[in-house]
DNA sequence: TTGAAAGCGCTAACAG
DNA sequence: CTGTTAGCGCTTTCAA
């Protein structure tokens, strides 16, 4: 605790510029270079980031902002961002929004304030006012997840409605008739997005009807119930759409205690549930969001953002794609 | 972007000293405070934690390692974990191990090189040389969830065994003769311990037989083979002990798709599975972490050995709690 | 209370 | 390639 580069320089004898050289990777004799290499060694040095980014101006540390920390498109976009940032060097700051407005800016202030060299957001709120903290003080920002009217930022987001449209899709050519779908609140987007890509579908072959969407808690036990829902009270329902993880769990508990059967009972075709569609049998057909994509998109923005030669405001739209398992019932 | 105390110090007349100090808090001329006041809020002065941390030496930032970080136990230890130190200011900053020795090292250096003020961790490894570095930095460390042979280091865990051993015994006094358990690992701390609670519980009614000990992976494909296996190769099983969440997924899985049912076919106890077993009917016997608790004494923990007056190394044993529900049958 | 001044440890000109 | 020097923005003695 205190070794300096100022003692190395003592004990080699040179100057503190030929160390921060060789400190920094650059051309240094290679005489010199052993001498402080083992001087570094000796006496235990390690550079203080705090004086470093004093001067550099840069934390190397990102902040990430999602709405719950407990879900696991989060956790599973957190895990790989991680992964990413650290083989650049970066660490990850990680804050949770707990899906509220106001704990959204609260965060985004708290992330600042720690100086992150940039930001990305699952935002929850429509309000764009919040990114004009960062943005002023030239943080760059890229919004994940979701679309907002915000023009001077970047996003990256999948194609929620068109792959809906897609999936619901699947399900009317196997012959069903009466489709549910198991969504979120509508304020959310991607909760909206995939309902509209149902809602489009449906319509399409003339089959929507209201009564079959369920809009509920984005969680295990709405997914339960919801499903419990169409169980008991529209047995004429034999197709459902879930979409998202959660939710999808719930449901498949619900029809299983019910002593019901994917495929043979209900078609199904959830979403994000990878490893579950495998330990399902039939195997669930599910949306499978290009998650990795989503967050090497995101990072290279970003990255490419703090270089700051150009600015990248594009944004970005990814396919998900429909992993067909055997979980839809031609009748 | 660089607006320094300098500024202020020119727009009010006063001295460096004074804006400092009327910054953190201290007393200042009511007068004076006016007139900084308007003068931070005219230039949009924003503290430097950079300059701050320097002198300071502290970065008001946690750093977390965990094994895995799509888990849903590091995930809600995590979020807890974020909302317990934002809190106090701090913020915390994640790493993911990916459950291998090698890189659990490389993350306790890349934390400390990023100069956090304290490391929590759930340790992978058993060496215990790995802190040396932190300790050396004069880092604390808190390590939770398991047990090492660590004594300058505190550590917060719940009592696996004992638990383990009262929820087998439940299962015992129910009746059942032939009880498997599920469980990770014997190299993992809490797996090992899981199985030695249950092991212990049943040698002392004589039912102990090791071919109803299944060792797999941590996720829920691991539950669902064990599980299975227990369903073909075992017909005399009638109740199975979970040593976690991503276990008990797969084995409620398992159970449901053979068309067999919790309580009737198998009588189960879980493991950290809370929100599932609400929407299991009949609702599960579940053992529950304090992990509440478990955020709240390590972080308590690190925040009194960061302010360093004395250094508390005692270990906190937690009370895991079993919830009992209606899954285990009376035979 | 307040102001002046001395660093915290590092990087980046600049001159050699 | 190497050494000198001047800060980065803040906190903190120390006097006043």
């Amino acid at each position: 605790m205190g070794v300096t580069i100022k003692d190395i320089a003592h004990e080699t004898g040179l100057g503190l510029a030929t160390i921060s050289s060789y400190l920094n990777g650059n051309k240094v004799r290679e005489f010199n270079a052993i001498a402080i290499a083992d001087a570094v060694k000796k006496l235990g040095y390690v550079p203080n980031e705090f004086a470093r980014s004093l001067k550099t101006k840069k934390s190397m540390t990102i902040g990430i902002l999602v709405p719950e920390l407990d879900n696991m498109f989060s956790m599973t976009i957190i895990s790989e961002m991680d992964r990413m940032f650290r083989s650049k060097g970066y660490g990850v700051i990680v804050c949770d929004s707990k899906s509220s407005v106001a704990e959204e800016m609260k965060s985004i202030k708290f992330l600042v304030s720690k100086m992150v060299d940039g930001l990305i957001v699952m935002p929850v709120s429509n309000t764009t006012e919040i990114y004009e903290l960062p943005l002023s003080r030239n943080i760059p920002v890229v919004i994940i997840d979701r679309l907002t009217d915000e023009d001077k930022i970047p996003h990256v987001v999948i194609n929620n409605s068109e792959i809906s449209e897609i999936a619901t899709g699947q399900i009317c050519s196997a012959g069903h008739e009466n489709i549910a779908i198991i969504t979120g609140d509508n304020s959310i987007y991607t909760s909206n997005k995939r309902e509209e890509g149902y809602t489009k579908s449906l319509k399409k072959q003339g089959l929507y009807c209201d009564k079959y969407v369920f809009r509920t808690e984005l969680t295990p036990s709405g997914g339960y119930t919801a499903m419990k829902r169409i169980i008991n009270e529209f047995p004429e329902v034999t197709a459902v759409f879930i979409a998202n993880y959660e939710l999808t769990i719930g449901t498949l508990m619900a029809i299983n205690e019910c002593g019901m059967s994917v495929y043979n009972d209900y078609s199904i075709v959830g979403f994000d549930a990878l490893e579950l569609s495998k330990i399902i049998n039939p195997r669930l057909t599910i949306v499978n969001q290009p998650t990795e994509n989503i967050v090497k998109v995101a990072a290279e923005i970003i990255l490419r953002n703090i270089e700051g030669t150009v600015t990248i405001t594009d944004d970005t739209i990814l396919s998900a794609e429909l992993l067909v398992g055997k979980s839809i019932k031609n009748i």
